[in-house]
DNA sequence: CGTGATCCTGACCGGTTGGTCAAACTATTC
DNA sequence: GAATAGTTTGACCAACCGGTCAGGATCACG
């Protein structure tokens, strides 16, 4: 793969249609269910020819999984200190649901990834994750002593928040088949079930 | 395969073994993930060994599933409508938990089934769970109507408490990654604060 | 002890997988 | 309209996969 600026427009067409269809393959099949002659078929070219844009499956699912995180960590960034407690957290629910709406594929994919002991992306857990976690838990804490949110673990709150939302992607199926015979108004129902959960558990009680 | 009556000493240890090994294995990499030669060697047989006590592949991955399905959904079953409905639901998150902590390859195994679309188990889904889940959102509902539960959605309450209990084993990884370098006192603080959080989010206002 | 049932193995097989390569084809540039 | 750089392909390969099989080892029991 050459470097973004001296792309051809082939280059850049067919590396973004392996890209869109390895999201597709890796995010149901997992990693080692992926082929690389499904990735192709879905990208419309030989096996050969996706091998000329990608030097492996390995650099392919790594491609994928180093344009995630950036995306993944953005809807938590933007929880703002100088906003009310509740609505900063409840927005910051329904941000990181509308992400398992639009993109469940690479909810999967993560989903995916940390299911197999994350052997890829350990570092950025561990690194800029863990950070942003810490960071916002801070803050978090900061409002709880302030009076203005429930006495809660924040870092489990996290992770309820990221629990809860990316169910809807991750478990769609299983949400699908007990909704049934719902069509995609699930998300709506979400959406109004955990602003009114969240903002219930976050109230402070007098 | 005999039937349970039927089977020797040998038998009864070896399809153990190659069950348990086939659940550290199938847990980590998925199905197609999964080769006989890992289970075969994690259960100490050879290959041939292995397909004399199973047909398939499939029919030792259908094994695990179908043992699994019992168990899983006995926590939700005792859910009782005579007790105080806050005190039962907590009391079910926490029988939840547990099972998170005590059979997390089990609770990864699920998941890896439903993340690839659930294809052998739709059937229970659609089933057995599913009544389930009806019969006891309407439990819910009826505690609800009575005043004595904040007026949440019931499934998605369900779904939610799946969610953050099953977080625990599915994203160990990412969790202990982040909450470095505590040991296993995670599931004691996971426990806090889903007692808080749920008894919080539930407890009926004025 | 013997004998039949159960258990185990090495060698093997057809199919699939990730990946290579030389050669042919096509787009771009001067 | 060459010459060059970039693109595509069919044929191929070694490794691995799930699964088979004939025969040998071992066990349980009379």
């Amino acid at each position: 793969m050459p470097t973004p600026a001296s792309q051809t427009r082939i280059q850049k067409e067919n590396t973004a249609r392996i890209l869109e269809a390895a999201l597709d393959v890796f995010s149901t099949l997992g990693y080692r269910g992926a082929t690389l002659d499904r990735i192709a078929r879905g990208a419309g070219l030989s096996k050969p020819n996706l091998l000329y844009y990608f030097p492996s499956k390995e650099a392919i699912h790594a491609s994928l999984l180093a344009g995630l995180m950036t995306n993944w960590l953005d809807p938590l960034r933007r929880l703002d200190s100088d906003g009310d407690p509740i609505d900063e957290i409840v927005a910051y629910v329904l941000r990181k649901l509308e992400m398992s709406r639009l993109y469940p594929r690479e909810s999967r994919l993560f989903a995916n990834e940390i299911l197999q002991g994350a052997p890829r992306i350990m570092d950025e857990i561990e690194g800029d994750l863990r950070a942003l976690v810490e960071e916002k838990s801070a803050l978090i804490a900061q409002w709880q002593a302030a009076g203005r949110l429930a006495p809660i673990e924040p870092r489990h709150l996290i992770f309820s928040i990221w629990a809860t939302t990316q169910h809807y992607a991750d478990f769609d199926v299983q949400v699908r088949g007990i909704l049934r015979p719902q069509g995609d108004g699930h998300f709506d129902e979400a959406a109004d079930f955990l602003t009114a959960f969240y903002r219930s558990a976050l109230t402070p009680r007098g």
